[in-house]
DNA sequence: ACCTGAACACCGTTCAAGT
DNA sequence: ACCTGAACACCGTTCAAGT
């Protein structure tokens, strides 16, 4: 008979499921491997057990945490640029999900797994409007990397001061002189609304892909 | 006669400066408040009388460098697009300059500064082909937070795997049957070339922006 | 063979003690 | 008034010692 110590159970994906929770609940850089031990009620060094570093971690939570992405299937039968606006929109959704998480997967090219659940219907996509081979790639690419970007911009985005005490005019000098369309336009300076500037945004970049291919396929 | 010790004549600036060179030369991870002192030949905590905390003073180092900002002039008498497209191609390519400092402006909402410098030649841009008030406004803000957002995903894309050996293929299973497109597609996942790709969803982009703006000063 | 306590080389920051 | 050494509460990781 043999008796199994508590570390004996402890299985790689359950130190994954543990530390993707505590980085979702309080955030990447609070998160330490002692306190991941201390957690799971086990030894700071039985996790190097399982994983050669902090890094390697890292990597299995981020693999982890993108393999659960699931698209949601594109609304049939409406015109391309709303599908295609629909896609960016459904990756962006799970991409500013969890906050906590955007920065784990964003950091050290750990965006591959994201990828393959949107590029099938991102291709599909740009073949229906004549992009093929190289071309079909670069256009889905243009906007795949344009969601992520816009994803890894909102936290700044959130943060950034408007109009107002305290906000853009205090931190610099924006003079009628010097500045004057900025001066006039001030008031428009409101607080950013993530969502609402990604949407349109990506709406015009739609716009600009779909009128490219048109053109592209005109006799020449 | 007053003797000045070596710490005395510390400027905040001079702190600012070495720690604004350590991050370029080793990157923001390596940088600490006892390597800076080290660097500085200042006992560690005389840095704590001129700065709150690490925090503060990576502010501080931010404004710093993005208060030397100095966006070229745009091409004069040249087609509307492409001065758009020049102001975002200049605009990158100072967030882009040193790669170890991007990390740094980009978190805790520190752009501000570097939006005061292209705010100007953008709202007069927009203003140029009809969009007015808070129209202009939302149309410079999505070609500004296009261009930061692939600045921070440039690193991303650098990393990104191209199809080949220990490549895409080994990253996720790529059935034929699965996903067909991708499969067909393989051969076009070359790796990505962050400023080629830029630049063409730029264009997109500022081609949807310039449709737009004609399509709503039609009569209706 | 499998686990772990102590130790090492680092952090940011506080604060009492020095000049 | 101005500076600093020692100390505190943390890190990631190594490795000799235990069972």
């Amino acid at each position: 008979m043999t008796t199994t110590t508590r570390t004996t159970g402890l299985r790689p994906e359950d130190i994954v499921e543990v530390a993707h929770r505590l980085i979702s609940e309080h955030g990447l850089a609070e998160f330490s491997m002692r306190k991941l031990a201390a957690e799971l009620d086990v030894n700071p060094m039985t996790i190097y057990l399982r994983f050669d570093n902090k890094e390697a971690l890292l990597d299995a939570v981020a693999r982890h945490g993108l393999a659960r992405v699931r698209l949601p299937p594109l609304p049939v039968g409406a015109p391309w640029p709303d599908r295609a606006v629909a896609l960016c929109e459904a990756l962006r959704r799970h991409l500013v999900a969890d906050r906590n998480l955007l920065p784990l997967y964003a950091s050290d090219g750990r965006m591959s797994n994201a990828v393959v659940q949107s590029v099938e219907q991102g291709l599909a996509l740009m073949e229906e409007i004549g992009y093929r081979g190289d071309g079909a790639v670069l256009a889905f690419r243009s906007i795949f990397w344009h969601t992520v970007g816009f994803a890894l911009v909102d936290q700044s985005v959130e943060r950034f001061p408007a109009n107002g005490p305290g906000g853009l005019g205090d931190l610099v000098e924006i003079d009628e002189s010097t500045h004057p369309n900025f001066h006039r336009h001030l008031s428009s300076f409101t607080t950013v609304d993530g969502d609402h500037l990604f949407s349109h945004t990506t709406r015009l970049l739609v716009a600009g892909l779909y009128g490219d291919a048109a053109r592209s396929m005109e006799p020449t």
